[in-house]
DNA sequence: TGTGATGATTGTGT
DNA sequence: ACACAATCATCACA
């Protein structure tokens, strides 16, 4: 302290101080900090010396300059003094003690001990640090929208809740840190859960469905089985459990396949069952397949031929037999191997085929709906103005342009491949297999929902299978599902992310030339 | 200024 | 290490 004193009378009077002596007073500035009594003589010294200026530029010897001001109830003059030093990139203490010194000024002008947060808040808001201190000046502390955006994406078309690789995928994307992704999922899927709960009555109508889906299946006869029974879901196609009579599972013209259990799959209830480890196995995978699917072994020979299809190489105790929708099966057997699964399920009422592919090991989204009839790269005109019963309602007026939008999921490209194998509702149903699939559509081009307009919805008396794919096309780019029936005062509607791990899924709904 | 959304932190349980 | 709930602090917006 004495020699810095001194050095400071011997260059008091030139124009700019020798390093040694900054670096002096930061040093003991840094060490005394805790001590404003014992840096006193050097804080007067400083701020009576010509060299003032060039001293304060060092962190240290600003900060304990301002507190000893402060301290000593000049709280203006410690604020002139932060507004003239210049610290090479600014300092997150001075920041502080700036906050700090107008906390205060805000209390005795309120005359309050303590303030809130929020009145901290506002207090910072209209006592912004000064870019001597800040030269950045004060950033948002929410992330980009395009940071936010990203992470929606990944929320809504893989996964909520991902693994450590992807976190630090995404980290390195969006330059987030790894840990700032964990906790924008932890937040995300907690206030997903809040507003799920907030949407009881939704909610409620869909576990409804599923409990009665689940009735009608241990029990045909139940008077909820009925397809008008819930007047909720007038038109709508039910599940009836024709395979549990020892026949194929669900054919067209008596049974409809049920949502029931594709929410089951698809991650409403079922989320944790799909996300289960995949590792415990307790039965072989052509038990499982024969348990879970509800089909005979001949039919599983007619099924099942086509390469990388692994139902029989996958066993896991992720499977419930309550999900005993073929299409549902499917999906979580092919979440249980790392393996595609490729079926088709069968044509609806007007002839339209939907077709849905897993690609578990894929972490992109792809889906694309495709029209056979219409292979041109315009692609683009609606293969539905063809269907006049089709009918595509809504609950409000959608978005602008909106059905160009759908057509803007439209394959455009030439179909590709064939389809590997077909899941018919029943040997009768058994469609043949188009010639050709198209590609799908990148996961990108659905990073935003779509709305229930932009989805081409099958009339109620179609097959559950169209409905499935305009429903997953909604949840798959983040969107809701909703449908209103003309002529019926209910709607049917419901909010649900896919919890598909690590899955990517082609939707693909066809139409026959 | 009130309010809802958002990011982070902490504590608990597995 | 992770999931989760509760909570806090911060922020944008009406």
């Amino acid at each position: 302290m004495q020699s810095f004193l001194m050095l400071l009378r011997e260059h008091g009077g030139s124009c700019s101080p020798p390093a040694e002596l900054v670096t002096l007073a930061g040093r003991l500035c840094r060490d005394l900090q805790d001590d404003l009594t014992q840096v006193q003589p050097l804080v007067a010294a400083v701020l009576a010396s010509q060299l003032r200026l060039h001293l304060l530029d060092n962190e240290h010897v600003a900060l304990v300059c301002a507190r000893v001001l402060v301290q000593q109830e000049q709280q203006q003059a410690a604020c002139r003094l932060l507004e003239g030093c210049r610290v090479p990139g600014g300092s997150k203490e001075l920041v502080h003690l700036w906050n700090d010194i107008h906390y205060c000024l805000a209390m005795r002008r309120l005359g309050v001990v303590t303030l809130s947060p929020v009145q901290k808040f506002r207090c910072r808001r209209r006592n912004p640090p000064p870019p001597s201190i800040c030269p950045e000046g004060p950033k948002s502390r929410n992330f980009p929208r395009e940071v936010r955006q990203t992470l929606k994406d990944f929320a809504s078309g893989v996964s909520t809740n991902p693994s450590k690789a992807e976190r630090e995928n995404l980290a390195l994307e969006t330059g987030l840190t790894a840990e700032q992704v964990y906790n924008w999922f932890a937040n995300y899927r907690r206030r997903q859960r809040s507003l799920l709960q907030h949407m009881e009555p939704t909610q409620k109508v869909v576990s409804e469905e599923v409990h009665s889906a689940k009735e009608r299946e241990l029990n045909p006869l139940h008077p909820s089985s009925s397809p008008h029974g819930d007047s909720a879901f007038v038109g709508r196609p039910q599940w009836s459990a024709g395979h549990e009579e020892g026949g194929p599972p669900g054919s067209l013209e008596n049974t409809q396949a049920s949502w029931a259990p594709l929410a089951l799959a698809l991650g409403f209830p079922g989320v944790n069952t799909v996300s289960k480890p995949l590792s415990a196995r307790s039965l072989s995978g052509d038990e499982r397949y024969l348990e879970g699917s509800g089909l005979d072994s001949a039919t599983l020979s007619h099924i099942c031929p086509g390469p990388g299809l692994c139902p029989l190489a996958a066993g896991s105790d992720i499977l419930d037999p309550s999900l005993a929708a073929p299409e549902s099966w499917l999906m979580s057997l092919a979440l249980a191997s790392s393996k595609e699964v490729c079926f088709q399920s069968g044509q609806t009422a007007h002839g339209h085929i939907l077709d849905s592919r897993i690609h578990p090991s894929d972490t992109a989204v792809a889906m694309s709906i495709a029209s056979l009839g219409d292979p041109s790269p315009a692609g683009l005109s609606d293969p539905h103005n063809d269907s006049p019963q089709s009918v595509c309602t809504e609950e409000g007026p959608g978005p602008s342009g909106g059905r160009s939008e759908m057509n803007g999921f439209l394959v455009t490209q030439p179909p590709l491949q064939a389809c590997e194998f077909i899941l018919p509702h029943s040997l009768q149903d058994l469609v043949p297999a188009p010639s050709a699939f198209p590609s799908p559509v990148s996961a990108s081009e659905l990073s935003h929902p779509l709305t229930s307009s932009q989805v081409q919805w099958p009339d109620g008396q179609a097959s559950c299978d169209a409905f499935w794919g305009a429903r997953m096309l909604l949840e798959f780019s983040g969107g809701s599902w909703g449908r209103t029936i003309p002529g019926e005062p209910s709607q049917q509607h419901g909010r649900s992310r896919c919890g598909l791990t690590s899955c990517a899924a082609q939707v693909t709904e066809l139409y026959p030339e």
